[in-house]
RNA sequence: GCUGGAGUCGUCUAGUGGCUAUGACAGCAGACUGUAAAUCUGCCGGAUUAAGUUCCAUCGUAGGUUCGAGUCCUACCUCCAGCA
């Protein structure tokens, strides 16, 4: 049962925009979509049957996470049936934790620029205030030839270079895998991000190459995507990307592409429009990390066909639930006999949970009790998120995308 | 009634002569974007201010000792334990 991997456009919107089906070994995913993030194999906190309740068609995981039971789940047949997902699944290479292990460690990656406000330069160039944490802090460190990683956790050493996270993709076997990258944080300056961006290339070239070595050893196709990086120049996202579509080994190009960077949100519009000008529209486009409505929208229109983020589950943790009318903190909530949002069709509130009763789980001193509210919750605003990117595929094979961005966000946003 | 112990900011709590009275929880406000996140930041006696301002209050109550008292002394009140 090789079921190849191939992307099928079903309708174009826009000049970018579209609506289509990946295919790959273990499933479709009609897109746009959002993938739940399972890092370690599974979405915090819910059960596969709560997963695949809330309409998530694929589940994201980490090699880097994963790096020392991959034998295992070779052993067991991949991700998909390790983890009895049965579904489509993509791995991430460890280049988040490149950043967020090194450069970016204990910072919050933040996207707004009221945080970050540093005005512009004399050359019209953003200046931003962000700062990198000290290089001797960092867990990971990066050469040429990849990056030695300090497990936060337990303090092991772990060197993983574009060879070694194909070799430990390959043997967790999700149907799509990532380049190993390097993802440049914002307070990264013109001059880094050329360097850095060399290195991904060069990168990109090592992990296609040892990718085909292994990608078929569990049985099934599996695919590989590179990252284009570049931060928010032009002139950067522009010349990897047209150099990333035309990379080949062995007469072999990549599968698709993955969309990543640190974003200031005012920029995500015009460096995915860069990037998908120039790549081929024959194949997939995953933007990597966001999925706030407003940032999914923009994702969609300038080309972006798959998403996956862990705010919807992180944010529910939190107490920030998402609602038709906007974001809500439970905590306000205390005394609200009303559903988390109205006409909502998730399994949470369909079972009838209230505001107040979820706040007095989240609140309660009873471990069990907070675990059922990080279920609960993580359950409403997967299906939200999932449910927009269902609506808005809809939207657009009705011809009614423009007429449902605008009507959601007004009311999202308010 | 006697003996012993204890009363600190909503709750618990640190503090036995020294200048802004700890810390935790709760509460309040905010953050979170390829998961070091069961996390993080700020506020948390009252009034006042453009302000990180100014003023006032404060360790059960009332006195006292002292340059200085949550801390020492006296009386009272309340609670707890034991004895009657």
């Amino acid at each position: 049962m090789k079921r190849p991997f191939y992307f099928e456009e079903t309708k174009r919107f826009g000049t970018l925009g579209r609506a289509g089906i990946i295919h790959t070994p273990h499933g479709d995913i009609r897109t746009p979509a959002f993938m739940a993030v399972g890092t370690k194999g599974e979405v915090k906190y819910l059960s596969f049957d709560d997963l695949h309740e809330t309409g998530a068609q694929a589940m994201l995981s980490n090699g880097y996470h994963l790096r020392r039971q991959s034998p295992e789940i070779a052993e067991a047949g991949g991700l998909a049936s390790w983890s009895t997902w049965h579904g489509p699944t993509l791995t991430d290479s460890g280049g988040f934790q490149v950043m967020s292990l090194g450069s970016g460690l204990g910072k919050v990656v933040s996207y707004d620029r009221a945080e970050l406000e540093g005005g512009a330069s004399k050359n019209g160039t953003v200046r931003i205030k962000a700062t990198n944490t000290a290089h001797k802090e960092r867990l990971a460190k990066i050469t040429d030839k990849g990056v030695s990683f300090t497990d936060p956790f337990d303090g092991q050493p772990d060197f993983i270079g574009p060879e070694e996270s194909m070799q430990i993709q390959c043997r967790i076997g999700a149907d799509i895998h990532m380049a190993f990258d390097e993802l440049t944080s914002l307070a990264d300056d013109y001059d880094y991000n050329v360097e850095a961006l060399k290195r991904t290339e060069k990168w990109a070239r090592r992990s296609l190459k040892e990718h085909l070595k292994h990608r078929d050893d569990l049985g099934y196709h599996q695919s590989l995507y590179a990252v284009l990086q570049g931060g928010r120049w032009e002139d950067l996202r522009r010349s990897t990307a047209k150099k990333l579509a035309k990379m080949t080994v062995a007469g072999t190009q990549f599968d698709g592409f993955g969309l990543g960077g640190a974003f200031l949100k005012e920029d995500l519009g015009n460096i995915l429009r860069w990037c998908n000008e120039e790549l081929p529209a024959n194949k997939p486009r995953h933007l990597l990390g966001l999925s706030h409505p407003d940032d999914i929208f923009v994702g969609v229109e300038n080309g972006a066909d798959t998403f996956d983020c862990v705010a919807p589950t992180r944010e529910a943790r939190h107490g920030k639930i998402y609602t038709r009318d906007g974001e809500i903190n439970l905590r306000k909530f205390a005394n609200d006999e009303r559903p988390l949002d109205l006409d909502c069709d998730c399994a949470t509130c369909k079972a009838g949970y209230t505001r107040a009763s979820l706040r007095a789980l989240w609140k309660s001193g009873d471990p069990d009790l907070k675990r059922a509210y990080w279920r609960l919750a993580s359950i409403h605003n997967l299906r939200f998120i999932v449910r927009l990117t269902e609506e808005i595929r809809e939207s657009i094979l009705n011809d009614n995308f423009e007429t449902y961005k605008t009507e959601f966000l007004q009311r999202y946003y308010h």
